[in-house]
DNA sequence: CCTATAATGATAACCAATATCATTATGGAG
DNA sequence: CTCCATAATGATATTGGTTATCATTATAGG
């Protein structure tokens, strides 16, 4: 799936709802898919030319999560992480480096997705709960925190 | 493992670095001991009885995660939730309600949790990451909020 | 082009969490 | 047991990420 391709899809979505795909929104979707994982606001704010206000940013964020179009994640020091969603970029699971926080995309062979798949559906059973999804958070130590 | 147990464990983790077990922490950790999974600085205000002040609470749930007795998990909406340690209470897994937020532990059955483990170490060495631990996160919705 | 409505962005408000610091409690030495 | 050095407490102030407010600006449809 190209970047074009998940624009289209993500301001057909938008459509559906009657919210618009302004120029800001662009800016912060194409930021986060270019990133290879989760990006905090004030991430974003950095590493954006030219650098759209905080508040329109956060904005955003929560625009576009509402619609769906992408996924929030919250990690260590109370900081919320966004991401396209699933059904834009496929699903996948985080592997987080327990010292510097850095988070990177994994995606798994169809084969152990299918062994997670069935034992978060008999977890979900065994607590009386309707599964909606599910997440392996894998910790470790980045090559660079070594 | 027994209340009474878990705790003399964790006095002794304490005292081998020179902390101490006060009434406030043990409070909070019989606390975090008796509910079935994590809790938030303000929810175990709520239900403590006498209602340790806020700052005690917050500071003494920093010293035993620190300490290594607690553990931290982060949630929706920027709260920060701790329970005991896994080698207090047993390695687990959390189900969390995506509409109420409740969160239960659960313990899987040693083949299940071989095989995430399988995963999980196949996904750290894939990014080069160094493994230390690995959570997975099932989403449902709870039978209250069915 | 006009108008209704959505989006923006500067600013203020919010709230969980942390830092500060004077006071109180604890455990070991004498 | 008493004293003392040190740790812990708790009221208060502060921080920092996030959200709400609201006047201004931009956009889509008629």
């Amino acid at each position: 799936m190209t970047v074009v391709q998940i624009e289209q899809l993500a301001r057909l979505r938008l459509g559906e709802r009657g919210i618009r795909y302004t120029r800001g929104r662009q800016q912060v979707l194409e930021a986060l898919i270019r990133a290879d994982g989760p990006r905090a606001a004030v991430e974003l704010h950095r590493e954006m030319q030219p650098p759209l206000p905080l508040s329109s940013l956060y904005r955003s964020l929560a625009v576009l999560a509402e619609a769906g179009v992408l996924s929030p994640h919250h990690g260590a020091t109370g900081v919320t992480r966004y991401e396209p969603a699933e059904w834009l970029i496929g699903h996948h699971h985080h592997l987080v480096c327990v010292d510097c926080g850095a988070v990177d995309d994994v995606e798994l062979s169809s084969e152990m997705e299918a062994s997670i798949e069935q034992v978060a559906a008999r977890i979900a059973g065994a607590g009386g709960y309707a599964l909606t999804g599910h997440t392996l958070e894998v910790e470790g130590r980045c090559r660079l925190c070594a």
